[in-house]
DNA sequence: GTAATTCCTGCATAAAAACGCAGAAACCGG
DNA sequence: CCGGTTTCTGCGTTTTTATGCAGGAATTAC
């Protein structure tokens, strides 16, 4: 087998797999490790391939993945934050979780819109400050350093005592079986909290998170009442939701 | 698995739940742990992750600060705050008001120092945060837009419950005769029950505020335990505070 | 406080890479 | 077709890398 060829058959790869391994490389085409790494070398010099211990990867594996600056799926959480503006109307009490996708939300309120926003989630209380007409509720208490929102039993009781015309939660996973469910004990405590106080609650989540378990849960599927995403209400994905009577957007 | 495969794996993780922890990680991959705190020592050196004990959080939003602007006589209030933290010791709960007097001390801390900070004031809060060892107590409400502080009778109510071991109070105006006075009616509201709550009520102000008078009264100057400023103790524009029974620092 | 995790350091091992070399194959100008 | 040159390939050796393991230190949780 010609060179060429080899490193052809090798980009084939490499493309269709996004990784190849050196070990079935040489076992494949049968030639000796070091052909293939010599091969691999040299395709990684042409830019062709990102070589490394072991093997090769595809570029697309080491770019696309990674959010230099900022919000990891932006442009996603920014379909689902316009999507969720629609639900709020001037007067309303809007109680938030914290998270990126709320955080996008929080950037996306048109300008004139007059509501009164509550929240223990400094980021998102930033945020809102910026805003120059609605009012901004901020619930205290002890600060989790890790996860940049009040925690503690004065939190919890402060929700409690509140009656939001919605509530909108970032989600970190949500499943049709298992509802929604997270990673963190004190935010699961809170998330709970806020879905117990307020009238309606919608829950915000990308695509990527549906249908994946966290090990702590939050609360059932029947305790959601809106669904966004940002994908098309009509996604077969989605349809499991649909039937177990939440509403999707 | 390839290495870089895993860590494109964790970071894809950790950019979708904010947080991952090592142990879940490695029965996830079927590697040691040691591998993965290698992988996540390595993403947190390239910048990519921010590794805590037990984990890593994603780097969304976790560098939250707020947008400094020129701080008026900046040296001044340095000095004020080296002084400040002369009266602080572990273990203590320690109230604070507002102000970029108390932001300067709050950037001055001692990173070693294990205290409780409490206070309504979103900037300075953010200071705390970065802290690695106080504890950071938020005192809820509604939010004032224009003094980044939280007022309201919620917050006056939860700070008449706390007996802390010291109050630092960034001043507007102190004057002999006047006492403390400020132009804000909430924050006066909110100063006032700081000072009631606390066993020691220390004033942090800059020698251009002292002698000037606001039009609402904050409290007298017997309310007052400590009075800090840059100048030495012994000058003479301060000798009415000592003659007083302020201790002057 | 004490117990349980988690972290770090050094080390051992195995896998992979780098290097030099030599034989084989391809190329090329006559 | 042929000698000379270049390129390619495989092999043995040395280096580097990746990973796991054991212990003691540090941190966190109870």
């Amino acid at each position: 087998m010609l060179k060429k060829e080899r490193q052809a058959y090798i980009l084939h790869q490499v493309n269709l797999h996004n990784k190849v391994l050196s070990s079935s490389l040489c076992t494949e085409i049968n030639v000796s490790e070091d052909t293939i790494r010599r091969d691999l070398q040299e395709l990684a010099e042409e830019g062709k391939v990102i070589k490394v211990h072991g093997g090769a990867l595809s570029h697309s594996f080491n770019d696309v993945s990674f959010p230099v600056n900022g919000v990891y799926s932006q442009n996603q959480k920014k379909t689902i934050a316009q999507k969720a503006i629609g639900l709020i109307s001037n007067g309303m009490f809007v109680l938030t979780s914290g998270g990126t996708t709320i955080m996008e939300l929080a950037r996306s309120l048109p300008p004139q819109l007059k509501a009164t926003f509550i929240s223990g989630s400094i980021p998102v209380i930033l945020e809102y400050m910026h805003h120059p007409n609605i009012e901004v509720i901020l619930i205290g208490d002890k600060i989790s350093k890790n996860s940049k929102i009040t925690v503690g039993s004065e939190a919890i009781a402060k929700i409690k005592q509140m009656k939001p015309d919605i509530c909108f939660l970032g989600t970190n996973a949500i499943d049709v079986e298992h509802g929604i469910t997270d990673n963190d004990w004190e935010v699961v405590q809170l998330k709970k909290a806020m879905i117990d106080s307020s009238k309606k609650v919608v829950c915000l989540s990308i695509a990527e998170k549906i249908n994946t378990v966290q090990p702590i849960r939050v609360c059932g599927i029947d305790d959601i009442d809106v669904l966004i995403t940002e994908l098309s209400p009509g996604n077969p994905v989605l349809k499991p939701f649909v039937d177990a009577g939440i509403k999707v957007l």
